[in-house]
DNA sequence: GATTAATATTTCGGCAAACGAAAAAATAGG
DNA sequence: CCTATTTTTTCGTTTGCCGAAATATTAATC
């Protein structure tokens, strides 16, 4: 609270005393070391596509060339990027990836997650995901596929926003509502398909009913002919730690054999929350 | 070549002209960016435990805690690091996994290694792993694991020294002698079971044998009780890109079984190498 | 609930360290 | 062989980082 309002109150007015530097191009945070952030810009840029040669690359983080080139030749010197040795562009390097697998332990996936999501998979057919929220996206950490010719593609680590997705919108759903707004702001938000939910108030009645029956769907808002079924994953606090979700192509997913199904999400979602409580020592 | 001459030339006689420089504790790389550095080490530092307090990793990665907080906040405000609300403690962000997920794409895996992985391990029963090298290590990229109670725990993501796993020495089997020796040192390394190798000339002749056979084993090399059979993945240029394993508790996998398994090994290796030439447009 | 201890955050002046223009070297293309 | 493009190095300038120390915050102890 008292927080948030220094926070807001720096962010705008910012810097009374000296005046005239707050309009440089790229706003320098207050307080943020800038070379990092620089760094962190380049990896970024480094993971969304593979082949990056240099010029592109500063071009991209709107960096002079020989600064982006040192700053790459750190991160290449720290395993956080290659350069082809033949081609001499640039790519993401193993560190990157070892230090984002880190992050996956946090939710005892391995242990806890893995096994129902496996479980659920085989009992129903079709692709199952976890998915936590970052802000107001939703983050796929994990995720069981089945074996159909036709099915989801979905990256892990992967992002998508969190008001026309299943997971997105069970992970929305237990927040207090002016945080929702201030995530998504007011909308209306881009459609990805005809029944995206654009406008808030919408989006607003959507999440309580979520609330009320305990779980959520994605009706082909994201994605035309996908459908899905989102259920909240608890921690030891009781506050929603993460998603689950059951997706398939519409064609295989009648109104039938969609009621039939929602039970038994619902019951693993159950169920993963249960051994996280246990497992929070 | 050429190349080569001059950064080895760089890296060794380096900075002929001025003198007192290069005894500076942390010594400070020549022409790397230092906050960007020290940025990383402080990410690395967030990805080897998930409960951090300030001091605990200012002091690991020996730096005054105000400098550390500053680099903690602007990884934080790009999602690197997160700080838990109540407990004020430091956990690596979703951005980290976010870029590094964006690792695994560069073998085509869901596509070409998984499948494959997952059919070898249905008809053998045990886990199956994949894992490239980075310098002298081989770090695991993929893995699918068997149904059976006791299993080889290995974590996506972690690294293991090449010298003593099956699939590290047949990522080294077919590099130039010379790179082996200057990637290794000349040993002895240390052991971790009676069987390690931890001699130079020792592994000199297995990688001989690896290359001769085609496979690699790791006869309880890292861990006592656990036998690896591994293979080698080829890119499109022929180079070895991977190494495929199957890993098994040494009393599941008698002398005979492993004789048997092995062409079974060999083919799935063979199979992905093919894809992965297919797929090289 | 006052006192202490431990830890997290902010301030601030000095100066190393990062910056970027430009030159040089390497590489590719014609 | 020359030209065009991209990568890498150099170097003088100054900015933005640094870290000691002050302050705020939280937890622990009596």
């Amino acid at each position: 609270m008292e927080r948030n309002a220094r926070m807001a109150e720096t962010q705008a007015a910012s810097i009374p005393s000296r005046a005239g530097r707050r309009r440089s191009a790229s706003a320098a945070q207050r307080g943020s070391v800038r070379a990092l952030e620089r760094g962190l810009a380049l990896l970024e840029a480094l993971a969304q596509t593979s082949h990056n040669n240099l010029n592109d690359l500063a071009q991209r983080v709107q960096l002079p060339a020989s600064t982006a080139f040192r700053l790459l030749d750190t991160l290449q010197k720290h395993g956080f990027a290659t350069q082809s040795e033949q081609t001499g562009q640039y790519q993401l390097g193993v560190r990157a990836f070892e230090v984002g697998s880190a992050f996956l332990p946090r939710l005892q996936l391995n242990d806890v997650a893995l096994p129902v999501m496996k479980a659920l998979m085989q009992e129903v057919g079709e692709t199952v995901n976890l998915a936590i929220r970052d802000q107001a996206d939703a983050v796929y950490i994990a995720q069981v596929e089945s074996g159909q010719m036709l099915r989801m593609f979905t990256r892990l680590g992967a992002r998508t926003p969190a008001y026309c997705s299943g997971v997105g919108k069970v992970l929305l759903a237990w927040l207090p509502l002016t945080n929702v707004r201030s995530l998504l702001g007011v909308g209306p938000w881009p459609a990805f398909s005809a029944t995206t939910i654009t406008a808030f108030d919408v989006l607003e009645r959507e999440l309580v009913k979520i609330r009320h029956l305990g779980y959520g769907m994605d009706n082909e808002e994201r994605e035309a002919g996908v459908r899905c079924v989102a259920v909240p994953i608890t921690d030891a606090t009781g506050s929603v730690a993460a998603a689950l979700s059951l997706s398939a192509p519409s064609v295989r997913l009648s109104e039938d054999r969609l009621q039939r199904t929602i039970p038994v999400i619902v019951a693993a979602g159950q169920k993963i929350s249960e051994q996280l409580c246990l497992g929070a020592r």
